[in-house]
DNA sequence: ATTATTATGATCATTTATGATTGTTTTTGA
DNA sequence: TCAAAAACAATCATAAATGATCATAATAAT
């Protein structure tokens, strides 16, 4: 058997595994402790697994953390304040009894905390949301179905069977990567294929995004601008972006970190 | 047992506790104390738990409502150690990359602390169990969607779309209130209602019960003894109980409780 | 075909993980 | 306060895992 073949053999099992021993894997490949114990020191090198006495254990996937977590720690950092004063500024758009849409991201988890003194329905493809709001809040929680995606953050179904389908509600919220005139952008399929699951579930579509997004161009278009009823950014937003929105009928609302907030006809 | 996965268990168990004993640690994991010493020294170096005397505790904030949470407080200290030694049992059915469907209740939840060192796909409708898995395991997590039931700690939708329709395993895990010659009994007819929607997801139907559930009959009736494959219980079952598993056709597993884990009951 | 190179397998000394034993320290409760 | 029990640390023996070395087999280059 050839080295790579042994190599490929041996990451597939690893994945199956909490840990796999050296002698499983003897047993899989037919070949001797040395050579497996050679070949995993050589992926251990090319970080494709981690060596541990005994065998090999695989290198992702990240552990879940929560809202604060690893995963989302790249972004996390990023106009941290401006996200609070944006989700604080879509909270006030709620009032107790209403039943909303929240999609998972890290500018939408910013809600959790004002949406911590209501009393609504709130469904959800969060994780981390679900969770945090269930231990803190009264909300009542609806959850999506489906498997629990570490990475992203979101529970995604891959069939056409899904609660999703009955909920519908007044408002839904959720974040984008960038915005442009082609419309709502994202970077990861998985996340558009979440959304595009929530995005005809609801009368008004309102969108979370600070400024930086406006800048932002990803290699999926999500929906055109003419779908979005509202978006809500900071006051870094540059004019022209601000005409593209008035263009393209979408209201525009500017929340201030100051707390107040501002409407800007659209 | 491998290092990391006695690491993955001790973290998951120190999670649901005040203080996890050295006992209770050499019970779940059947090692020696030593060696729970050793790793709960291992693990204070890391700061991923805080050594004490008698065991070791959470790191994290002492207020945690997981698993152990308010509404399962009142079952939680009934036959704890018979219902650990028969989650183990049921862990012990399972290998790495096995799915399996778990329905939630105070003796399935048991499960997540094994569960912690496998690799497996789990389906559940217990977001507590979910989340649990979900921060301290590898396993792939798929949830049903609906509305959280915090009184019963399940998911159910009251619609018929629902991906529990599109998951199937070999082998299903459930609790139940009661079990007498009419078959499965509960009390409540939103767990009757979860539990029909996944009884027919598994080729396997395997009840996890402690001897006191054989003397319980409730309200409502689940299903029919023959639909169960098999029964893991303690060594406390009455001669009658036996037979009249034996005549509906059920296996009948014996879960002991190790020295350790009688210890600890008392 | 021959040689050089590399991959593999076997052997053995070394290191590491584990469990048992023993003696010491700390806690508990009378 | 003191005695018993529990928890702990230290040590050692054993078994497993590993690393180093060398011999052999496979492969490539000339």
């Amino acid at each position: 058997m050839h080295e790579n073949e042994r190599h490929r053999i041996i990451l597939s099992f690893v994945e199956e595994k909490p840990v796999a021993t050296v002698s499983e894997l003897v047993a899989l490949t037919e070949s001797s402790e040395a050579t497996i114990r050679r070949d995993i020191a050589t992926l251990h090198m090319q970080k494709k697994l981690r060596r541990v006495r005994g065998g090999a254990e695989s290198i992702n996937p990240p552990q879940f953390v929560g809202l604060a977590g690893r995963t989302y720690s790249v972004n996390e950092g990023i106009n941290v304040s401006k996200k609070r004063a944006i989700a604080n500024a879509a909270v006030q758009l709620c009032d107790d009894g209403d039943a909303i849409i929240i999609n998972g991201g890290t500018t939408t988890s910013q809600m959790v905390h004002p949406l911590a003194a209501k009393r609504m329905q709130i469904f959800t493809n969060s994780f981390p949301i679900a969770e945090h709001l269930l231990n803190h809040s009264k909300n009542t929680i609806m959850l999506s179905g489906g498997i629990i995606y570490r990475e992203q953050n979101i529970i995604l179904s891959p069939f056409e069977n899904d609660v999703t389908r009955n909920f519908y509600a007044k408002r839904m919220f959720m974040g984008a990567q960038g915005i442009c005139a082609q419309g709502l952008m994202e970077a990861d399929p998985l996340i558009i294929q979440a959304e595009e699951k929530l995005i005809n579930q609801s009368e008004e579509l309102i969108v979370l995004a600070d400024s930086s997004k406006f800048k932002v161009r990803s290699s999926l278009i999500l929906c055109a601008l003419e779908r979005i009823t509202k978006i809500i950014t900071d006051d870094s937003i540059r004019d022209e972006d601000r005409t593209m929105l008035e263009d393209a009928g979408v209201d525009l609302i500017i929340a201030k970190e100051t707390a107040q907030m501002q409407q800007v006809a659209g």
